[in-house]
DNA sequence: AACTCGGGGCA
DNA sequence: TGCCCAGAGTT
């Protein structure tokens, strides 16, 4: 037997006996598989799974998704990231609906031209809906395949992004491409991981490159090295009697979509009187309003940006809601009822639950 | 090609 | 802390 096909059926043998049950493991619905693709792209499965599960129950099929505003479709998203994707899926299947009469197109170069699917789900929807013979390649396969293979091209760069393209065709199972692609993917994700890849009882373990020399913490090879900024942000919590203002987040940057509170942003932290300062919030030292409260500092980790950020209760104490200047049209008072439906970013979920409700 | 887009879990 | 996770879109 030949290397390459000893591999692809020594794998799918592990898969067919190892494999986890998932949810969208039991359907040929391309609806399901795309929703579950979409969810995972660079989130874990314990993650994503009681999302896909929300979804499924509130949308399921592509025209109950297509007919929801897109604030409740953020919301269900609320907590999983990279907002985008939500936005993205909502769009993709209101052209589903409108385009393809509700029917998910059946060929890779055709889901290619789909908003928010990329090669690796382009191939996943293909393969595990339509059995057409394309190869995945997420981060599991980069992993698994560098370390069996011995493969150091950077995965980072374009031209090692080809490399393993290449590999992975070779490699792929044309009798079977949904199962094989499944496979790799979930060898990778509880097999042979990143940290702690279980090689000693490891399958492959005889004809493991990364084995072999004890290279499996040097495999993959990337490169890229994200730069992590500070940011510093002060919130005004501005309420007036029982609600509270919030605006939804547009441009280009994080959470767009999402709703937060008055945002005064620099790069170093300010206590309440330089907010106070003209040049910011100085309209407000015209009103009556009281301070009712101060946060700590909360440090929100993300993949390249540290945001520090305090908290500034204010509660308005006038008649009729002032004009603050501070707040064009964009912000409006919302109730304690309909903040819990709007989509926020969770470090104003957290606040929210910490300090007002 | 480089940059940006979240949040959580793990050693 | 640093790295990774069923990546994609923009510049």
């Amino acid at each position: 037997m030949n290397p390459n096909k000893f591999f692809r059926k020594r794998l799918i043998s592990w898969y067919l006996q190892n494999k986890r049950d998932l949810p969208w493991r039991n359907t040929n619905d391309p609806y399901m598989i795309w929703l579950s693709e979409i969810i995972l792209q660079q989130t874990r499965v314990s993650q994503g799974l009681p999302y896909f599960l929300n979804f499924i129950a509130e949308f399921p099929t592509v025209f109950d998704l297509a007919k929801a505003d897109e604030t409740k479709v953020l919301r269900l998203w609320q907590g999983l990231g990279y907002y985008s994707r939500a936005r993205n899926l909502h769009a993709c299947a209101r052209a589903i609906v409108e385009q393809y009469n509700g029917k998910f197109p059946n060929t890779y170069d055709e889901l290619l031209q789909l908003k928010g699917v990329g090669k690796y789900t382009a191939a996943a929807i293909a393969s595990f809906a339509f059995h057409e013979v394309v190869p995945v390649v997420d981060g599991n396969v980069y992993r698994v395949l560098s370390r069996i293979f011995g493969v150091f091209d950077d995965i980072a760069s374009g031209q090692g992004q080809k490399v393993f393209a290449q590999l992975a065709a070779e490699l792929i199972d044309r009798d079977d491409p949904h199962n094989y692609n499944q496979a790799i993917m979930e060898f990778g994700a509880i097999h042979c991981t990143p940290t702690a890849p279980a090689c000693d009882s490891c399958i492959f373990s005889r004809d493991c490159h990364a084995n072999k020399h004890s290279l499996q913490q040097n495999l993959p090879v990337k490169t890229k090295k994200v730069k992590v900024r500070s940011r510093f942000f002060h919130y005004l919590v501005i309420q007036f009697r029982e609600q509270i203002l919030l605006r939804q987040r547009q441009g280009n940057d994080i959470w767009k979509g999402l709703y937060d509170f008055y945002l005064i942003e620099e790069n170093q932290p300010l206590d309440m009187d330089q907010l106070l300062d003209p040049k910011r919030a100085g309209c407000l030292k015209d009103q009556d309003f009281l301070l009712e409260n101060t946060s700590g500092q909360y440090k929100h980790v993300l993949t390249h940006q540290r945001i520090f950020a305090r908290f500034f209760h204010i509660k308005l104490a006038v008649q009729q809601l002032p004009d603050l200047r501070i707040t064009n049209g964009d912000f409006q008072l919302y109730t304690r009822e309909e903040i819990n439906d709007l989509p926020k970013p969770i470090l104003i979920d957290n606040y929210l639950n910490e300090h007002i409700f």
